[in-house]
DNA sequence: GGGCACA
DNA sequence: TGTGCCCAACGCAAA
DNA sequence: TTTGCG
């Protein structure tokens, strides 16, 4: 494929990163990023003018992508996915200053291999609280027998996200989740709430499992948030979880050099912690 | 970000 | 040679 | 049936 990046003075943040700066980030984290980002399709979000320029949502494979570039087709729509850095080099060259990718992989599109749980506190909720919700989902996985890894959002919340064994069709998933989710918030309904409008949520977790979706998407791990700062969706550890003096928008663009060593031992065997979805599909029947 | 139709 | 236009869309629950 | 929500 020939790779040809533009435009790399151009400012993508008002307080001076430039494209370059963005494409040197994703760059230096391909070797990290792309075991977890390779053979799903992609949803861009394209911020061709930086991130206070207009964005627009974009599934369908640009007329000009390069004829071999690899792309799948799913209901009438050809997505495109990467597989090596030059792919991700040039989706970021398009002006994806986000990565969103689905939680299956190509070409069992139906089967996600991953388990999304988004949990966003309401305006004021304290980060702790965050935390604390975050211990509770782990909690619950591990007597489903799963192992949730965890990351900063890039935002004001936490990511938790499961391998799991690609077998089970998304909807059940979906459905699993939904009353996982609404036993949390039973244990805690002070904390948590899975309420979708937000008069509702107020000093609340939000627990979000229709990220789930087949078609939808997350800010995936390492992703470059499109906000002042340039935050980063970052691996953090349990441990710092619990220890509570995490801040959701440590990580930058300015800063990770420091972090990749961490960042890489902890999500490093992602997928070796893979298992069975059955005991949380048992709780269907 | 870039191709396209148009003026 | 310049300008505008396009680029996603699913499921859930409350109203 | 439409609307808010992500």
């Amino acid at each position: 494929m020939n790779l040809q990046l533009t435009n790399l003075d151009k400012p993508f943040w008002p307080e001076g990163i430039t494209k370059g700066d963005l494409l040197a980030y994703y760059q230096a984290m391909a070797s990290a990023l792309l075991p977890l980002l390779c053979q799903r399709p992609l949803v861009l979000k394209r911020y061709p003018d930086g991130i206070e320029g207009e964005y627009f949502y974009q599934k369908q494979a640009p007329p000009h992508t390069p004829p071999d570039f690899p792309r799948v087709h799913w209901h009438g729509i050809d997505y495109l996915y990467v597989k090596t850095v030059e792919h991700l080099l040039w989706i970021i060259n398009t002006g994806a200053i986000e990565i969103h990718a689905w939680p299956s992989r190509v070409p069992r599109l139906d089967q996600p291999d991953i388990l999304l749980f988004d949990l966003d506190p309401a305006p004021g909720v304290p980060f702790s609280q965050v935390c604390q919700a975050a211990l509770l989902v782990k909690a619950a996985l591990e007597k489903l027998g799963l192992v949730g890894f965890v990351k900063t959002s890039g935002s004001r919340g936490l990511h938790i996200f499961v391998p799991i064994q690609p077998g089970p069709a998304s909807g059940q998933l979906r459905r699993a989740l939904a009353l996982l989710c609404q036993t949390l918030v039973q244990v805690w309904p002070t904390g948590l709430t899975t309420e979708f409008s937000k008069s509702k949520r107020q000093g609340k977790v939000y627990l979000d499992y229709l990220q789930n979706t087949t078609g939808k998407s997350t800010a995936w791990v390492y992703s470059v948030r499109p906000l002042p700062g340039a935050p980063l969706s970052w691996p953090v550890s349990w441990d710092e979880v619990e220890a509570g003096n995490l801040n959701p928008q440590q990580f930058t663009l300015h800063n990770y050099l420091q972090y990749i060593p961490q960042a890489r031992q902890l999500w490093g065997d992602f997928f070796q912690q893979a298992r069975s979805a059955a005991g949380l599909l048992a709780l269907l029947s």
